[in-house]
DNA sequence: CTATGTTTTAAACACCTGTTTCCATGGAGA
DNA sequence: TCTCCATGGAAACAGGTGTTTAAAACATAG
């Protein structure tokens, strides 16, 4: 036993934690405290908190950057060269959200741990995740690139990162959410029910006409007429 | 003077380092000596740091409801009685969220805290939001009814609350989303230009297809059904 | 069993945090 | 002029922070 449980009892609680309160507000104290686990063993065996932060991270993002990729493998496979229609991308990318985390609570988790990497300011964390993880994406919106060629790629970047957003408020703040519309729907929502809305909703974002350009926009408040659609 | 300086200097800098650094990255003395105002002055004029945020919380917010709500008067008088279109309801919102900042940088302050709110897991500051300015939150959304007759109320609600994400996603992370597009594309975006860039995607977004029920799902993808639909 | 290297432990480190205290200041009202 | 009272300011407070130290406990190989 090398790899004790001391490591894993220390990462499955900071990244509870952090999830709850983000990473400024969770001290190492906090942690250690509520894993059985003393003080000194996070710098002994991460390094720093910092490192910690990373390798809550990695413990996520490695097992689905390597199911993601055999994903993208097979449905290029699949469609031999064709093009892959976006719905099809990003049904496969859900599917593989979902099945990473499996059994724990985690994909809440690890969608509040991405909300916070992008949010923090100084974005440390962010440039590890997209040196360190870049390559998939990369991979991803190549594909979506060539499935919405009509769409400048300023224009897809930044669809692509509305979209995210969407992703990421959901599912990270789901607690809040499934609270107020239980309150106002009584309904019970699922994380799957959730993404079966989200499909349709995405998708038709991508696929939105272009937006006015700022000359168009001037003559008063012309009707957003661009002849790009889906 | 009974309002002093004092007050607006520390309200002017705690903005611009809360949206930087984030409120728990954000000292009482980083700000104190920021705004050259003794350290005490924080607590003597506000009370607590929590107040403090509220405080510049309330700056912003205060005014957009007020602006909101005579806004959506005019629009409602413009239109007397008929159905005002989606476009123009999100249009006139984002025309107002736009008009309270002015020059300074207090809307990814706000979006930031708005975001906050949401992930907080206990969520009472979410409360309090939507007890103190859930009124004009409420009247947006019965007009958004109103401009979406086909869609299930629960359809709405959720749709509401992705293209919130969207919203708070991408101002409140905006020097992150800025860093990665400049370096990308070399294009410098303002806030406005993101608005611009937004519209027409959330209306396409609220104006979706309905997703599949589990039903027509199941064919495929017997597993883990949820007994819930919309 | 001894020696070796790894892991755990308690204590201390130096620093930063929000908040409070106590006193000086300065202007307004009587 | 004297009093009153809201503000400004320096210092201290109690407690929390990440990190380091050095000794102890443990495990494993010779």
């Amino acid at each position: 036993m090398a790899q004790s449980d001391t490591v894993t009892r220390i990462l499955d609680t900071a990244e509870v934690l952090f999830a709850e309160r983000g990473f400024a507000e969770t001290s190492l104290r906090n942690i250690t405290s509520k894993a059985r686990v003393n003080l000194a063993a996070v710098n002994y065996h991460f390094g720093s908190k910092k490192a910690l932060i990373q390798a809550v991270f990695s413990r996520y993002l490695d097992p689905f950057t390597q199911r993601f990729h055999t994903a993208l493998d097979e449905l290029e496979g699949q469609h031999a060269g064709r093009v892959i229609p976006l719905e099809t991308l990003l049904e496969t990318m859900a599917t593989t959200v979902l099945a990473v985390p499996a059994e724990r609570n985690s994909l809440k988790v690890f969608m509040r741990l991405l909300g916070l990497a992008y949010s923090q300011a100084q974005g440390h964390l962010r440039r590890y995740i997209q040196q360190e993880y870049g390559d998939v994406f990369t991979r991803f919106t190549e594909l979506v690139r060539k499935a919405t060629p009509d769409l400048p790629d300023a224009e897809r970047f930044w669809r692509l990162h509305f979209m995210l957003g969407t992703v990421i408020f959901t599912l990270s703040g789901l607690d809040a959410l499934r609270d107020i519309a239980e309150k106002d729907y009584h309904e019970q929502v699922s994380v799957r029910d959730l993404v079966r809305r989200l499909l349709p909703v995405v998708v038709a974002a991508m696929n939105a006409p272009l937006p006015m350009t700022l000359e168009e926009a001037k003559p008063e408040e012309g009707k957003h007429a661009n002849a790009y659609a889906s």
